[in-house]
DNA sequence: ATAGGGTTAG
């Protein structure tokens, strides 16, 4: 955006003076009631500048300045365009095209700075069919020495993801500059051809940051250890750097989970603002250290930086990884407080939050307040309602879906059959599956037959399960012997556990997990040799334990529990607890 | 022309 210069007054002109000066809506309004009341309104320049000031992205109001450009008599090519370009920027493209396909049929109205506009608004409505008719229009009318035109072509077709048109364009038009070249390099970056992109990055006359940062982001996306490092040496050997270079590289840190490398960064970086934070926060949440998230999150308010949308769902899933419910509270609130306004997706992570916090009444309360549900929404509430034990409400929710006519993805079978795993709805869940196949022709994957073994298993139906396992058309994974195995305990299924562990030696996913799970079995059934024997072997071995922990929220404060580890301020008040719970249980 | 977001098994 460009600063705004210093108010001066034209002597000629008043009113343009004002016109050009004013920023908000309500200035623009009034000068307009204005100029009705003089003969300046049929000035076509006036005109113009009123609608420019009516359509720019700082205070757009498009349906007055529809209401000014239709009282004008004959509105120019300028003021056309105009209204073009606002359409799209204000996300409204379908109008912009409807303007363009009025300036048609006068077509003396159409010139090169139309189609640049008309050409972005084809990329937003992916109109493919229009998009391809404007280029036919472009050639014939000889609009290619222009290069604004040629570069909404190349980003018209690179929002339609359509290398082959874009390349075409590219390679036969004369007139390229840096903007050409980066939509290109975007491009190949978009369609995860990274070095395809590399070849162009080395082919460029001259790059910008701009063109350094696609790079980086698109050797962080490739989400390779080693391209990090890539996108690590280029970030380091480019010559200017800007929030955007920064960002890129800390979120293909974040995304590999690196999140030490992420926070060095984010720490030495010269300005943050809310995409970076949310970069980070988001980092830590998908990575197993909510805390952390939590923490940033609160940093983050402290600095004074307004969260928008997409800035909470990271704190808003560590809320639900903790079962912190009044921290989840509080953002549900302060969201409201300050108004930010919540999209499905913040509405679903809300769901899952409260789901996930065991408070079914505000989950219930927002996901029924949702004017629009997709089949995520679905999925949160259905697998949300199997952790809390409501298999039947599941189900019921997983029937609206269908009423509601909802197009259902493979997860969605994959939240259904936990429900019922969870809910020891075996027949149902049973049916379900069958189902899946028959009346959604969905191609159940490893993952589902993992959800039906476990089913089975948990019910108690080994043998079942075992079948399961052997007829499925995959090769069975070792999280899906592991569920087998971790039911063997349950049931008491020696032979059967034996088996399993064989299974997983072959599979070399045979980690101290599944022999302690062993030596347990072997105790539990009394065959204490047995048990000692597996014990002594992990020692043997050397095997790392991985330590379980547990957190919980008191007072609106994390607490983390690390097995083994008793010496917490907290350990012997709850050690008290627990003593008291099983007298009360004894008598 | 470049950066961030929701669902699965314990």
């Amino acid at each position: 955006m460009k600063t705004q210069s210093a108010f001066k007054l034209n002597q000629k002109n008043p009113l343009l003076s004002f016109l050009q000066f004013s920023k908000t809506t309500q200035q623009i309004l009034q000068i307009h009631a204005q100029l009705i009341t003089t003969n300046l309104i049929t000035d076509p320049f006036i005109l113009s500048q009123l609608l420019l000031s009516l359509t720019s992205p700082n205070a757009p109001n498009l349906n007055y300045a529809e209401l000014v450009f239709n009282r004008i008599h004959q509105p120019n090519s300028f003021m056309h365009n105009t209204m073009i370009k606002g359409y799209t920027q204000s996300s409204n493209p379908g109008k912009a095209l409807n303007f363009y396909v009025n300036m048609r049929s006068e077509s003396h109205l159409l010139d090169n700075y139309t189609y640049p506009f008309v050409l972005k608004a084809c990329g937003v409505l992916m109109g493919l069919v229009e998009g391809r008719e404007i280029h036919g229009e472009v050639v014939k009318r000889g609009f290619w020495s222009d290069v604004f035109v040629v570069n909404g072509l190349i980003g018209m077709y690179s929002k339609f993801g359509d290398m082959a048109s874009a390349r075409f364009v590219f390679d036969g038009s004369e007139v390229k500059d840096l903007v050409s070249w980066n939509i290109m390099l975007g491009l190949c970056v978009q369609s995860g051809d990274i070095r395809a992109a590399q070849k162009m990055f080395d082919e460029m006359p001259e790059k910008n940051v701009i063109s350094w940062s696609i790079m980086i982001d698109g050797y962080g996306k490739v989400k390779k250890v080693g391209d990090v490092t890539k996108a690590r040496l280029l970030f380091d050997h480019m010559p200017i750097k800007d929030m955007v270079s920064w960002s890129s590289m800390i979120d293909a840190y974040a995304k590999i989970g690196k999140v030490v490398a992420a926070h060095q960064l984010f720490d030495e970086m010269p300005e943050k603002n809310v995409i970076s934070w949310s970069i980070m926060i988001d980092g830590y949440a998908q990575h197993g250290k909510p805390k952390e998230a939590l923490n940033l999150f609160r940093q983050m308010l402290c600095q004074g930086v307004r969260p928008d949308m997409v800035s909470v769902m990271g704190a808003i899933s560590a809320c639900s990884q903790l079962g912190a419910l009044d921290q989840g509270r509080w953002i549900h609130m302060y969201m409201k407080r300050t108004r930010i306004t919540m999209d499905i997706l913040v509405q679903t992570a809300l769901v899952d939050m409260y789901m996930k916090c065991g408070s079914l009444d505000e989950a219930h309360r927002i996901f029924y307040s949702m004017p629009k549900k997709t089949v995520v929404s679905y999925n949160v509430m259905i697998v949300g309602l199997g952790i809390n034990g409501f298999g039947e409400e599941a189900l019921e929710c997983f029937a609206q879906m269908e009423r509601e006519g909802i197009p259902k993805d493979d997860l969605i079978f994959l939240g259904v059959l936990t429900a019922c795993s969870h809910a020891g709805l075996v027949t149902e869940g049973f049916h379900i599956f069958e189902r899946m196949k028959k009346d959604y022709k969905v191609e159940p994957k490893v993952e589902h037959y993992n959800c039906l073994v476990d089913l089975l298993a948990r019910a108690g139906q080994l043998e079942q399960a075992l079948n399961v396992i052997e007829s499925m058309p995959m090769k069975p994974n070792s999280a899906l012997w592991g569920t087998l195995l971790l039911a063997c305990r349950t049931h008491r299924k020696v032979a059967l556990a034996e088996f399993v562990v064989e299974r997983l030696v072959e599979l070399k996913a045979d980690n101290s997990g599944v022999y302690v799970l062993l030596s347990n079995i072997y105790a539990d059934v009394g065959m204490w040799n047995d048990a000692l024997r597996i014990r002594k072997l992990i020692k043997d071995r050397n095997m790392k334990k991985e330590t379980g922990s547990s957190a919980i929220e008191v007072d609106g404060n994390i607490i983390e529990f690390v097995s083994g580890e008793m010496n917490h301020v907290w350990s012997q008040e709850l050690k008290s607890i627990v003593h008291s719970f099983l007298r009360m249980s004894i008598s």
